[in-house]
DNA sequence: ACTATCTTTGCACACGGGTGCAAGTCTCAT
DNA sequence: ATGAGACTTGCACCCGTGTGCAAAGATAGT
């Protein structure tokens, strides 16, 4: 083996003195538009190669101010949604030269801690995904200031000093709306997700009010305390059991909830969908388009609303559509 | 606001003129064990929340050698097994003081590139989790060799500069085979992930073996090129039309494929399990046990796995038993 | 051959903190 | 009061690279 891990690496100094020029040439040789002649750089990549040599991000990070890492806060692991969209931000940042730190944010108490940490590894942002963040910490937290910008993902913000990357979900939900309203449903029964009183979702409170404006008619909900498909369950079981009319439709905030909604329906009640109760969800998350479900859903541009990310992160982002993407509404059998 | 994000953050240094000390005091006071008085830290720490000062993580692993990093690798995002290994493996390193870096290797190809980034960020290790990586490349590939310590999780290995932390594959599938031949199943398929040549599990030739040294007869196989629950639907599919003789149950290599060939069977068939066609998976992900799978899986202790990587980041991991957690069958109405 | 111009290279200084040791300070028994 | 021992503090040097500028080298035109 021509390196041993063991000793020390190769640093770029060592490839210098091999090939008979400064240390600035080297690292020169590993800038994609740096001043270099093509001579000089064929004859540093070929020492660093055999030297083992790659540059330290670590330094160039601490010298250059600019890290080329983001760190991304998530604490809602049952949610399948988050997947897809872990899977894409890390891709798509990758190709581009950003690395992830993936922090696990256990509770709303825990993000700030978690925020102070990745201001400590410098990360160019820190982009807050399904967190249950409170709008004042984002003021307040020492690690929330620290950051130098603080994106929230797939979620509105009035918070000025936080970037918001998201789907016009009033407009989103108006589509959905007016779908129900279109097939004839009468009886709908929103399905929302935690409570929390800022940064949440505008879900419920576009439908409900969108649907009392068309229908003149109040409407009732069941809150389940997470995204959490089996806590759905539960808590539309719950409810089906104890009221008294029966909805002819289940308008969830995400799949995640109407997934656990349908099994609820189906296992605790045999009712069939949509037969008995239609859903509906939000998200299109893979398992909305298996046989058993045959979710009707809400698709958001994640792709889309990365690459902005991305264009915030280089400072080119047009910030006045950034919480205007538009998704579609996918119709499948469930409602 | 008392802190402004524009201007340079503060360093120890302007703590240390604050308090009127020297810089090494300050950051003896960010130090659980350093030597300082509790008065100095105190008066530290409150200039310190005054200047908004929090240690500079890539100072210090430039410094010490020892970044708190961890790099995360996976390229199989379709199997929903990967995020509870993802929630538990962030969530127990960030208890102990380790950050994770995430990233996306697309195929076997990208992961030694993969590698390289990490051993740029001067990662303590990089975590290989289900992804196809080739044997050969973790000898040759620069990031593999630049790398203090190569993990794979949840995986065999054979390659002495690797780090395998997992279950007794052959242990644990021959329970699973054990309890097949003794709940009477007489044609098992077997549902197999892709066939790499390397670094893959031993579930399909124990259970093969194992099957065939009982019974004394040669067992099918489906070949699924990825761990995603739609392929192996097609696939499962596709084999039980073509093929003359049905099986009884479909034993897989995990519930990803389980789940996508429970689908087929309902589905494309309109077979019950496991009246009609028994299903066994393993890795018991958060769907098996929901009423439509009632998956029989085989459970991992991941966080058990997890505790003993950090034992292994920390140095003070008996190597010998790495790869010989065992975990358990869970016993659901599929099989 | 000589100068004007462009390209390539080298360098001082900076980034923020860790390590091990030596000097300084304090405590308490004698 | 004094000295041993324990606890605190300060310091020189190092980790590996970026930045902007000045010097050196190459190129082209006359």
């Amino acid at each position: 083996m021509s390196i041993d891990p063991k000793t020390a690496m190769a640093t770029a100094d060592d490839v210098a003195k091999l090939v008979g020029v400064s240390r600035w040439t080297v690292n020169r040789a590993f800038k994609p538009n740096a001043s270099i002649s093509p001579k000089s750089r064929a004859k540093v990549m070929a020492a660093a190669e055999e030297l083992g040599y790659a540059p330290d991000l670590l330094a160039a990070s601490l010298a250059s101010d600019r890290s080329n890492l983001v760190a991304l806060l998530i604490d809602d692991f049952a949610n399948p949604h988050k997947l897809q969209i872990i899977e894409q931000l890390t891709r798509i940042l990758r190709g581009h030269g950003w690395d992830t730190l993936l922090v696990n944010t256990l509770n709303a108490a825990d993000a700030p801690s978690a925020l102070l940490t990745a201001s400590q590894r410098r990360v160019d942002a820190a982009v807050l995904i399904g967190v249950q963040f409170n709008d004042q910490e984002l003021e307040s937290a020492l690690g929330a200031r620290r950051v130098r910008k603080l994106i929230l993902f797939a979620r509105q913000s009035e918070n000025p000093n936080t970037i918001s990357i998201c789907c016009d979900d009033q407009a989103a939900m108006t589509t959905l709306t007016d779908y129900v309203g279109e097939q004839g449903y009468t009886r709908p029964l929103f399905v929302a997700g935690p409570q929390t009183t800022s940064a949440h979702l505008l879900r419920k409170e576009t439908f409900v009010s969108r649907w009392q404006q068309v229908h003149a008619q109040q409407l009732p909900f069941v809150a389940v305390p997470a995204y959490d498909p089996q806590l759905s369950y539960q808590a539309v079981a719950d409810h089906l059991r104890t009221d008294g009319e029966r909805p002819d439709i289940l308008v969830c905030e995400n799949d995640a909830l109407a997934m656990g909604a349908m099994d609820a329906l189906r296992f605790e009640f045999n009712l069939r969908t949509p037969d008995d109760i239609a859903v509906i969800g939000f998200d299109d998350v893979p398992q909305a388009a298996t046989p058993q479900y045959q979710l009707t859903t809400y698709r958001q541009p994640i792709a889309e609303m990365v690459n902005a990310l991305v264009d915030v992160l280089k400072g080119t982002a047009d910030m006045e559509t950034l919480n205007q993407f538009s998704g579609q509404l996918v119709v499948r059998a469930s409602a």
